[in-house]
DNA sequence: AACGGTACAATTGTCGACAATTGCAAAAAC
DNA sequence: GTTTTTGCAATTGTCGACAATTGTACCGTT
């Protein structure tokens, strides 16, 4: 019960294989096109190529390489239209969510939704994006948990990790974030009145992310960075 | 140990016995919550552990089992709840696709859904339940692949291939073919004009799901399958 | 010099053996 | 009779060696 750490200890090399190329990944030491070879790692890491085989099959889940047969594994280079197809998948379905919730949520998940939105406004108020970013986070896994459906959560968490490009998108939200502030608090009052407009609440969510996905594709144009292999 | 040679060696054989084991798993010859036990398949594809385990890996990622670690690999059994956590989901999506797919599906693609849509209604004529929805799956990936959203595309795929019960979903279909036949002739007439509204194309397929939901769930309580196990 | 073939090096694919873990059942203790 | 301990069998986890494949540089032919 109390081994904790036995029990990260029993956990299969593969997974922590896995989880440490993760964060390699995200952090930007493999770039874009990048080939992770086996013997390399196998030497690096100091396991066999068994788990480090598992590892490629994991990350290949979570989207963070793909895999092609007698060639290799190569790290994702995230195009512009990566991006472009991401957020209008991520908007129906938390949207979805917003409107599963919407009539099931409970008390003390209105209550740590309020919790987010305070942490949020005193972020704003002393600008720190960082912060800001982590609670916004929280905000909607709130919502989207409570929304109750299985599929729907595992789906949106998956789709969330595979958001390469978070490691710098909390950049761009310096320029709204109180913009972004008062969305959320809106978003929140159609949630904590159970006698609004589902259907409202639901495209309220959904236009959020597309106002976010157009403020991040002009961060990117004005930064222009060549973030490609 | 040569299983296939004309199979084309190129692929390696974690994939052929991945689909081998799809196909058996679809067919029912492993019920829901049986074990895949590896030493067993190893013996019957006369293959190694190593490409089994990949097989097992690809499975997961299809959401036909799941591997639990130091126990084994499971397939999954589906529950009710799964259901009515899946078709939402669904509708979101392909509401979005046909949403994406609107202004910018070509003429060739329209004439493609004609052509599904006139077999559908041959199918319908002849109560031939089987045809018509093998017609009416390509009618939907037409406009699915259409939308361009090449996430969207993947995940609406991957969906549709863990349903595990479109084994015998064709049956309740015989009960609201002619329905389901005009809902998707008033589908396609959206389409084809491409002066009509984008939100009410969107919310006609969405609902078009929702329905299915409801005489799917109907059939079952009809029929009392007890397919869990 | 251009082309085609061939040997070689780098890398992934497959294999079977051994280690580690779990579940269960039988034995032992109370 | 019930609970705890212990040992065994079944199963998965890990390993390193060997086979197969691909890309490339070199060599020979024209």
């Amino acid at each position: 019960m109390n081994l904790k750490q036995n029990k990260q200890r029993v956990v299969g090399l593969g997974s922590q294989v896995a989880e440490a190329l993760t964060t390699a990944i995200l952090e930007g030491e493999f770039k874009g096109g990048d080939q992770l070879i086996e013997q390399e790692l196998q030497s690096y890491f100091g396991v066999s190529r068994s788990p480090l085989r598992e590892a490629f099959r994991d990350l290949e889940k979570k989207g963070l390489v793909s895999i092609v047969p007698r060639k290799g594994t190569y790290v994702k280079s995230i195009t512009q239209k990566d991006i472009e197809d991401h957020f209008p998948v991520r908007a129906a379905l938390e949207g979805l969510a917003a409107g599963l919730a919407h009539s099931v949520i409970t008390e003390l998940q209105l209550e740590q939704m309020e919790t987010e939105l305070l942490n949020m406004k005193r972020a704003v108020q002393s600008k720190d994006t960082k912060t800001y970013y982590t609670h916004h986070l929280r905000f909607h896994e709130i919502f989207i948990s409570a929304s109750g459906n299985e599929l729907l959560i595992e789906t949106l968490t998956s789709l969330r990790m595979q958001n390469l490009w978070h490691r710098f998108s909390f950049h761009y939200y310096q320029e709204g974030l109180q913009r972004s502030y008062r969305v959320h608090r809106e978003i929140f009052d159609l949630f904590h009145d159970s006698s609004s407009d589902t259907q409202q609440l639901r495209k309220l969510v959904e236009n959020h992310i597309h106002v976010a996905l157009d403020s991040f594709l002009q961060y990117l144009k004005k930064h222009e960075k060549t973030e490609n292999s």
